[in-house]
DNA sequence: TTAGGGTTAG
């Protein structure tokens, strides 16, 4: 109804101008009024019957909530709207009484003759999918013409995106699909999208290209957003090799597809991750003369992957370009740097860097001590390592599980005993243990030192708590405990249980270490019974 | 407009 601007000669129905009576309820404000109250009556009764529902699991005694929207309405002499319906149907949805639904559905095909709104159908698709209720979301799509409703392709996608999410009930997409086209719905680009998603999450990327494919094929447009969800689940892939997603990247290109920043960023990662940093880097290049400016993270990848390839000198000029693109390194980008200047053993250089971050507002963390660490011990330079770890406990950065096993293969390497059990013991307080064959080297060093006792003890310490030592750890201390065994004739080190005899021999003749050799056997045994049976 | 995506080690 149009509105004329009221007006003392035009608007009859001002009542001081009327000429003619009319009924209280005629009016529009009247009608709006009468709908109002009678939405307010359902709302309350629906309140009432939340609250029940919330003490009576049996849902006994609900108010049936279809008669109090007839009657409310029916007060107010107005009808029923569809969105009291759909009020209706999300209470009884939000009280999980989904079995008071299809009496109403059958009210609202068989008495009401308002065009049903598809958006009611929509929900309740989307909340019988929530429920698990597949087939009644399915049942429910078939009938939405019956009530006076034309189904469109949002029903359709709906009813897809509930299939998809489980596995068992991606059979029906074919039918629903041939369904649809019965039911004139014509499939959109959304609706490749729904299906593509889906076999990107299920892992059949395969898939999920041929039906952009077929797509394109039947004259649809290409999708940015399915190409770029294709892209991140096809980096994802462990069994897509970088000539696959190369070959992928150029055909959608040449179709027209204009990557994002993620885009990019995703297939730079994939290559790198599948060790073609020159691939990686074409890329960031490809990025540049898109006109897209490749931001930290983008160089960060490309750098990591050519310090991998060993391309040190692209990496020196790749870390000078994003300086003058005007981007600042973060920690990311010093970590690979300083990883790639210890590659090339140039310390010196990655020391100043360290020194030269924190002026620059960068912070050291973790990973850049480990990498250093790593490079002093390699290069013999222990006395440098040792106050690299010292100034990065006073600089507040917490050593980990690989700091201590670098700093232990760093020690045993310069057969640093006596330090390496020192640090040992602090890494067992924390709980961190080292990789087996390092530990084989401590004792194999300390038995060759003629530190047997303390070797054993070690030995049991670490058994008791649940760490396997290797086979060289116990060869040595059969061979440096006199026994003529040798490694090869126990089973001990496999986890395997020993035979009695052989337990007896390598106990027989060490009386100073019987003791201590007694109640190793005890923790050993039942540690590889315990693995055993596991296994 | 922003975040997301990124580093080392066996």
């Amino acid at each position: 109804m149009v509105r004329h601007p009221l007006s003392k000669t035009s608007n009859k129905y001002l009542r001081k101008y009327r000429k003619w009576p009319h009924s209280p309820y005629k009016t529009l404000w009247h009608h709006n009024f009468g709908e109002n109250q009678a939405m307010r009556i359902l709302k309350q009764a629906a309140k009432t019957s939340t609250m029940a529902s919330s003490h009576d699991n049996l849902n006994l005694n609900h108010p049936c909530l279809l008669s109090t929207l007839i009657h409310s309405f029916k007060t107010y002499s107005c009808d029923p709207t569809p969105n009291a319906f759909y009020f209706l149907f999300k209470t009884l949805s939000h009280t999980s009484r989904l079995h008071d639904i299809p009496p109403i559905l059958d009210h609202l095909e068989h008495v009401e003759k308002f065009e049903t709104p598809e958006y009611i159908f929509g929900y309740l698709i989307r909340i019988y999918g929530r429920f698990g209720k597949i087939q009644e979301a399915v049942d429910l799509f078939y009938r939405i013409p019956k009530f006076r409703c034309a189904p469109t392709v949002c029903s359709l996608n709906l009813l897809l995106s509930v299939l998809c999410r489980n596995r068992e009930c991606l059979n029906m997409v074919p039918q629903i699909l041939l369904k649809s086209q019965h039911m004139n719905i014509r499939i959109e680009e959304s609706t490749f999208g729904v299906l593509i998603k889906a076999l990107c999450r299920f892992n059949r990327v395969g898939f999920a290209i041929e039906m952009l494919n077929c797509m394109i094929d039947d004259g649809y447009n290409l999708d940015d957003s399915i190409c770029s969800l294709i892209i991140s689940s096809l980096c994802e892939q462990r069994d897509m090799t970088s000539v696959d997603a190369l070959c992928f990247w150029g055909d959608i290109r040449r179709l027209g597809f204009c990557p994002g920043v993620m885009d990019y960023s995703n297939l730079i990662r994939f290559l790198v991750r599948e060790g073609r940093g020159r691939d990686a880097l074409d890329i960031l290049n490809q990025m540049k003369e898109d006109g897209i400016k490749p931001d930290i993270v983008c160089y960060t990848m490309v750098l990591s992957g050519v310090v991998a390839d060993r391309d040190y000198v692209k990496a020196d000029e790749l870390f000078d370009e994003l300086i003058v693109l005007g981007l600042v390194p973060d920690i990311y980008t010093y970590n690979v740097y300083i990883n790639g200047l210890c590659k090339q053993n140039n310390l010196e250089e990655a020391l100043k860097i360290l020194a030269s971050m924190e002026d620059l507002g960068c912070k050291s963390n973790v990973v850049t001590y480990n990498t250093l660490l790593a490079a002093l011990c390699k290069a013999r330079e222990l006395s440098k390592a040792r106050g690299l770890m010292k100034e990065m406990k006073l600089k507040g950065v917490e050593p980990n599980l690989h700091t201590y096993r670098i700093m232990l293969d760093g020690l045993i390497g310069n057969v640093e005993i006596i330090e390496a059990c020192l640090l040992l013991e602090e890494m067992l307080e924390k709980r961190f243990y080292p990789r087996s064959s390092t530990f084989d080297n401590i004792i194999h060093e300390m038995c060759q030192k003629g530190l047997v006792k303390e070797a054993l003890e070690l030995m049991k310490k670490i058994v008791a708590e649940s760490f396997a030592p290797g086979a060289r750890a116990w060869e040595a201390l059969l061979l440096n405990s006199g026994s003529e065994l040798t490694y090869s004739e126990t089973t001990l080190s496999g986890l395997v249980k020993p035979k009695e005899s052989q337990l007896s021999k390598w106990m027989g003749g060490f009386s100073e270490l019987k003791a201590n050799l007694l109640s190793i056997q005890d923790d050993v045994l039942h540690f590889a019974g315990t693995v055993r049976f596991h296994l």
